[in-house]
DNA sequence: ATTTGACTTAGAGCGCACTCCAAGGGCGAC
DNA sequence: GTCGCCCTTGGAGTGCGCTCTAAGTCAAAT
């Protein structure tokens, strides 16, 4: 697959997917006779994984290190678990801080929808 | 209470008071007769709620259009409830989205304890 | 044979939200 | 008075995550 069909299906535009590749997040990317890109399954699979490591707020650099971790082999599978397992509590606690602050715009939604639109709800 | 108290008692620096203030985020904090900030207990409310609005990733600059629409008065009390309500939505899908993403979390992280660590989940 | 268009690389540029700096002012303590 | 410290301003700099540009290659279409 072409790194344009990689694109549309993963969502990513092309730049950010040779960025990826030049940053280490992805490996070694297969390419053709004339040297262009050609994505594999496999690869896309990657993709997707990083897509929903990013959209949850993981930064790139750690993306990297788990990446690297990856390459290095199934002896760091530990590691990896344990990686993944605090960016999972980060996420839950995300969830908890949105919800809350959802709680607080349901209530000046609320104050707003109240004719009263008393000043000191209102700020 | 001056930036540096409230900067404390707000969580952002005072170098981002000043910056908000600047933008138009914070409107005539008041100056005592050295020329320094004076921040009243109402300005602290507003920061707590602008700082919420941050938090659930709301852009700056629709922060900015929401303080001039406060700015200008009761008359704008509809629109600001609309761009709330936006903004709810905004917080509503980031919460599905991030519990989504917290299931495929739990399933990588529950394919690592299992010890197959079977190649196609652990990509 | 030349044009078109998608690809390659290294490297520069951008938008956002801060974050810091330089130059100067004001005030209390010694 | 002068030292130290915190404040002021305008403007420059930073870090992140892309995003784009320039210059060149290659292959198919005309």
């Amino acid at each position: 697959m072409t790194i344009q069909e990689a694109a549309q299906r993963s969502g990513l535009s092309a730049h950010t997917l040779r960025y990826y590749e030049r940053i280490g997040l992805i490996h070694s990317v297969g390419r053709n006779s004339s040297g262009h890109r050609e994505y594999a399954e496999q690869d896309l699979q990657w993709l997707e994984f990083l897509t929903r490591l990013r959209m949850t707020g993981m930064p790139i650099a750690e993306m990297c290190r788990y990446a690297e971790l990856r390459r290095m082999g199934e002896h760091t599978a530990d590691e990896r678990r344990e990686l993944l397992e605090r960016h999972r509590e980060h996420v839950r606690s995300r969830i908890a801080q949105l919800s809350q602050d959802l709680a607080v715009l349901d209530y000046k939604i609320e104050s707003y929808r109240e004719q009263g639109c008393s000043p000191r709800t209102l700020l």
